[in-house]
DNA sequence: ATTTTATAATTGTAAGACAATTAGGATAAA
DNA sequence: TTTATCCTAATTGTCTTACAATTATAAAAT
């Protein structure tokens, strides 16, 4: 099954290129079973006869491609169907807002709302301990504990292992690292004492525990950051 | 500020392809805020001699650009700085993974919860009368209801006015929708109730009981459509 | 003033050519 | 036989040129 990108409201009258035409039919070509993950497309010159269209359309369309992240290209050696979904797509799209703080800390939290309910439901043993270390590892080691600070909400993100969700969570992440790296709002006995409470409440597997104790934690964050970067 | 695409650990050497440069200085050109939302670029020929490429180079690049909604091109007109932002990539992105309603309807979920958190803080009393108009027209009006009862989701959604989340949320019930169509299982009855909770909790303002009825909901109806979808 | 027409501007498509580098095979050497 | 080296072919990356198609604008005619 493949979405037709004619939906849109935006562009009602859609422009009809060939190469998007030919993006959408490479796509069904993938999507149809043809090709597994990793797979290796033909060669350009043969895809163009293929569908019979000229080189540059058929580049165009791999180009739009290749940045939404569905291909990669190997210079002189092929084109690839992509292992697994990427983030570039939201890369993109979140440089368009990056002069926006408070729409990618709302979003940011919004998604990170949704993936502890799940989690909760989710979350293997290992999964756990893993998150159990890190608080450990935030209230004894001494000095900038940012990166274990963020490794805790990557576990929980990626622990409900859905490859959507990975991929939006994973860009806005990096866009709000980006964006509040000069904002230090760091007290390490409240990071302690939120995460343990999270952590708890996936230990006792509620969604609804979870959620509320991510949402004080999220809440406090952003509500320190706003005020700091409104300073700034 | 402008996100640098190439710290993905997937491509560690990334592939670097003057279009894909050009792709990221016209992004520059954009967000740089020499050009606002809406406004037309310069001719192609003009941006060729800007960036001193040849046309197929710069083609691909706005090609990509085009599949990432970040600009749109009319035919004979000229090219412009989208307007806002479209989820064209994410509708690219969930295509690869049409075959898989769990991922889906968990992702969709997700984002649902976290959105009405966002919701509970945030949605004006329009909305809210205009939310409740739809449990009214799903209890009284006769036949089909699934347009309405996507209605109140989607005011829920869009309350928030997060154009990041508008967009994911936007491809994720449209990709929900195609997979789900011939799944029914409508009971008036049930979603009147859920809804009427989930409403009231939204008039109270509270997200956790905000976010715990709409969890109720959306487990409620992903057990039923994961156990029609097996069936059928 | 309005309508028609023509011109210019702009994007869309095609074809051909060369560059560059990698992969794999052929060849030579140990 | 094994290993190392070299060469050739395959493939993507880039450039140039050209033409098509259609729209917007300006000019001209009514």
């Amino acid at each position: 099954m493949v979405i037709n990108q004619n939906h849109t409201l935006l562009d009602s009258v859609p422009r009809k290129t060939l190469s998007k035409e030919v993006a959408d039919r490479i796509i069904q070509l993938l999507v149809s079973g043809n090709l597994k993950r990793g797979d290796k497309l033909p060669p350009e010159m043969e895809l163009i006869k293929m569908l019979s269209v000229s080189r540059p359309v058929l580049r165009e369309a791999m180009s739009s491609l290749e940045s939404l992240g569905i291909i990669h290209r190997k210079t002189r050696d092929g084109t690839y169907f992509s292992e697994k979904i990427g983030s570039q797509p939201y890369f993109n799209m979140l440089s368009l807002v990056m002069d926006d703080l408070p729409t990618i800390i709302e979003a940011r939290m919004a998604l990170e709302l949704g993936l502890i309910a799940l989690a909760a439901e989710k979350i293997t043993q290992n999964e756990l301990e893993h998150l159990y270390q890190t608080i450990e590892a935030i209230s004894k080691h001494p000095g900038n504990y940012s990166e274990i600070d963020k490794e805790f909400h990557r576990i929980i993100a990626f622990s409900v292992h859905n490859p959507v969700l990975d991929s939006m969570i994973d860009s806005l992440l990096v866009a709000f690292d980006q964006m509040s790296k000069n904002i230090e709002v760091r007290e390490r006995n409240v990071a302690v004492e939120h995460h343990t409470a999270i952590y708890e409440a996936l230990e006792r597997r509620s969604p609804p525990e979870a959620f509320s104790k991510m949402y004080e934690h999220l809440d406090y964050v952003r509500k320190k950051i706003l005020k700091e970067s409104r300073k700034g």
